[in-house]
DNA sequence: CAGCGAGATCAAAACGATTCAAATGGGTTA
DNA sequence: TAACCCATTTGAATCGTTTTGATCTCGCTG
C-alpha cells in the first residue's frame, strides 16, 4: 500500500522555519485564561460566564484565530469532511450531483472534497486512499469498476459510504440510483414507437453498470415490440465524453445496414454523435433519430434539440448526502437503503419523425 | 454527541474492529519495533535494515494501516492539500480549469479540495474559512466580489493564493487570467465586421471583473469602428448559466430597436439566449448573430454552432497550480507573477451573415 | 458556623504521527 | 583490552485541540 501523497513539494527540511499561525495558546494568553477556557468559549459557550466569553471572543477576533482542523480532528478521530468521487467532473451531470451534495452537506456543517476519477482505476484508488488518510466522515462514490474492491480501504477504516448513481449489491451500503433499465426501455421504446426498426445502442464502457443496464432496458423494449435482439447494433465508446461520441458516430456511419434509431448512453456521447452526423450531412431526425441520457442543460440547446432521459442530478446528490449523514449520525440498527429515482423521457426534435 | 456519532458507524463491522482505526502503535506492536521505526520505514526507508523494513511493511499490509493525515499535519504544521474555489462547477469552463489544476497538483503529490461558491459571498466565506481551518498548503481562487476582502482569512494564516481567471491588483498575489478586454474586442469586432451596427452585450453580474472587462473590450471595438457607445444595448443577467441566459434572451427580444449582433458574457448565457431565439422563431445568424465566450465543448454542438472566444481552461488551471507550487516551495524573494493568456476567436455559424 | 451545591475555571491527559538526541550492539583499530 | 565508529533502533518531546476530573469561590441552608 503506497501512501496516497508522496513527498513532492519542497518539504520543510527546516522545521520551525515556517511561522505557525496563531494557536489557541496565543488566544489564551491574550485573554488571560487557560486554553481549556478558550476551547469552551468556542464549543460550549454556555459553560462560561458572559464576561469571560466576551473577553475570549474579543481576543479571537483581534488575533484572527482560526482553529486547526487537524488538531481538532486528531483529537476527535474523525473529520468534518465528506469525500465525493465522481466519474467525470466535466460532465455536467456529475457537476449537478456534486452541487446537490455540496449544498446538502453545507446545511449539516460538513465540507465536501470533490474528486474526479476520470474513469481511471488508478486515480480512483489514489483518491480513496486520500479519503482514508483524511479520515473523511463519509464518502459518496461512483465506482469505476463493478467489483469495487478499491472500497475495501474505506471499509477497513470504518468510513461509511453511499453509492451515487449505482445500485449497491446486497446490503453493502446505501445507494442512490436511477432505474437505468427503465430508462433504456423508455428511450428505445420511444424510438420503436416512432417506427424505427433498425436500432443502435451507442454505449460507453460496458464495465459500467449504468451502460449495461441501459442496454438491458433497450433490449427489453425490443422484446416487447417483437423486434429481434440480434438486429440491434451495439457500439461501445471508450469514454463517456463528446470526443468519444464523435468517434463512435463515425464508426456508426460505417455500419450497414445503417441504423435509423440511435440510443446513446449519455448526452455527451449523443452530442458528439450529432456533430459527426451533421458534419456528414446525415439529417437528424429524418435519416437518423437520436436519443440521449441525463438531460443535461445542453441537450435542449443542441444543434437538433436532443430527446433525452432525464435524471434528477442535484436531487440525487442531495439525497445521497442525506442518507450518508443519517448513517453517520444514526443509531446502531442502521439499515441500508436504496433510493431509486424514476427516469423521465423528455422528447425533443432529435427523435420525432415526420411523415 | 461525538460519542454517539462514533457509535453509529459500524453495521458491517466485524467484531474486533475498534472504533478508532489501526494506528502506528498497532503496526509497531505487530512488527515488534518502536513507533519511530514504523515511521521511518514509511518515510525514510534508507535508514532501516532491509530486514526490519520488510517486517514493518508486512505488518502495514496485514493490518491495512493508513496513516492519519491529521496527525501528520498537526506535526508538520501544514497539509498536503490545495484549495480550489471556483464560481460555478456546473460550468464546464470551471470544470476544465479544475481538471487541469487537479492533474498538475497530483503530479506534485498534492490533493485538491474543490469548492463551488455559486457566486455567493456567504458560500465563498464559508469555504475560505474551511481552507484556513484545514491549513491548506495554498489556494486557487476565483473570488466573487471584486474587493476580495474575504481573502484576509488566508493572508492572516500565511496561506499563499493565486487568482484564477482574475488579474491580481497590485502585487497581492500571482494570477492566471485571460485578457478579457481583448476577448471582448475580438468578439464585438467580429460582429462589426459582419456588418452589424446594433450591438448588444449580454452580461453577467457586473460585480465580476470578467463581465466588466468584456464590456470594456466590446465598447473599445465599437470606438475603433466609429460606432457610438450609446447605441450598445447592455442586458445584465443575474447569473452566468443557461437559465439566466433564457431569461436575458426574452428581455432582449422586448428591446426596440432589436439588436442584430449579440455578444454574450459566456457560452452558457449564449446557449440560453439561443434557445429563446429559436423558440421565438428568430433566425440565427440571419436575424441575430450570436457570439459566446469560453468555447466550451457544447458550443460547437449547439443548435447553431456557436462562435465563441476560446480560453484554455485546463491549461489555466495547470499553470495556476504551478505558480502556486512555485510560491510554496520557493525561496524568500518570491515575486508575484501574472500569466495572461490570449483569447482566441473561434468563428462558427452563429455569427456568419450571408448576403 | 459547618456543610453543601452550583458555577466558573483550570491542569493535565489524551489523540497519532514525526523527529532528534541518545542508546545499543557489533566490529575494527590502536 | 580499551577506545572508537558506524549502522540501527528507540524514548521522549512535540504539534493544537478537546475533554475529564479537580479546584476554587461563592452564597445559601440548617
Amino acid at each position: 500500500m503506497t501512501a496516497a501523497l508522496q513527498a513532492g513539494v519542497g518539504v520543510t527540511d527546516r522545521p520551525g522555519n515556517r511561522s505557525r499561525g496563531v494557536s489557541i495558546k496565543d488566544v489564551a494568553r491574550a485573554a488571560d485564561v487557560s486554553v481549556a477556557t478558550v476551547s469552551n468559549a468556542l464549543n460550549h459557550p454556555e459553560l462560561l460566564s458572559a464576561d469571560t466569553h466576551a473577553r475570549v471572543m474579543r481576543a479571537v477576533e483581534k488575533l484572527g484565530y482560526v482553529r486547526s482542523e487537524s488538531a481538532r480532528q486528531l483529537r476527535a478521530g474523525q473529520s468534518r469532511m465528506l469525500g465525493l468521487l465522481a466519474l467525470d467532473m466535466r460532465n455536467p451531470f456529475f457537476g449537478g450531483m456534486a452541487h446537490g451534495a455540496e449544498q446538502a452537506a453545507r446545511a449539516d456543517g460538513l465540507g465536501v472534497m470533490l474528486c474526479d476519477s476520470s474513469q481511471d482505476l488508478a486515480a480512483e484508488e489514489f483518491y480513496l486512499g486520500l479519503f482514508a488518510e483524511q479520515r473523511v466522515r463519509g464518502a459518496l462514490v461512483t465506482p469505476t469498476d463493478s467489483s469495487a474492491t478499491s472500497l475495501s480501504v474505506l471499509r477497513r477504516h470504518g468510513i461509511p459510504y453511499v453509492f451515487l448513481d449505482r445500485v449497491a449489491s446486497g446490503d453493502e451500503a446505501c445507494s442512490v440510483s436511477v432505474d437505468d433499465v427503465t430508462g433504456g426501455r423508455l428511450a428505445v421504446g420511444h424510438l420503436l414507437e416512432q417506427g424505427h426498426r433498425d436500432i443502435a445502442y451507442l454505449s460507453g464502457p460496458m464495465s459500467l453498470p449504468q451502460c449495461r443496464d441501459r442496454r438491458t432496458g433497450a433490449l427489453q423494449a425490443c422484446d416487447e415490440a417483437g423486434v429481434d435482439h440480434d438486429t440491434v447494433t451495439v457500439v461501445e465508446a471508450e469514454r463517456l465524453d463528446v470526443e468519444a461520441g464523435r468517434d463512435a458516430g463515425s464508426r456508426l456511419l460505417g455500419r450497414s445496414p445503417r441504423p435509423t434509431g440511435v440510443f446513446c448512453a449519455n448526452d455527451l456521447i449523443a452530442l458528439g454523435v450529432l456533430q459527426t452526423l451533421v458534419a456528414a450531412g446525415v439529417a437528424v431526425p429524418d435519416d437518423i433519430a437520436l436519443v440521449g441520457y441525463d438531460d443535461i442543460d445542453f441537450a435542449a440547446a443542441a444543434a437538433v434539440p436532443l430527446t433525452s432521459v432525464r435524471q434528477p442530478a442535484a436531487q440525487m446528490g442531495a439525497t445521497a448526502t442525506e442518507l450518508l449523514v443519517r448513517e453517520i449520525a444514526g443509531d446502531e440498527q442502521h439499515v441500508h437503503e436504496n433510493v431509486e429515482f424514476a427516469p423521465e423521457l423528455v422528447v425533443r426534435r432529435s427523435s420525432i419523425t415526420r411523415h
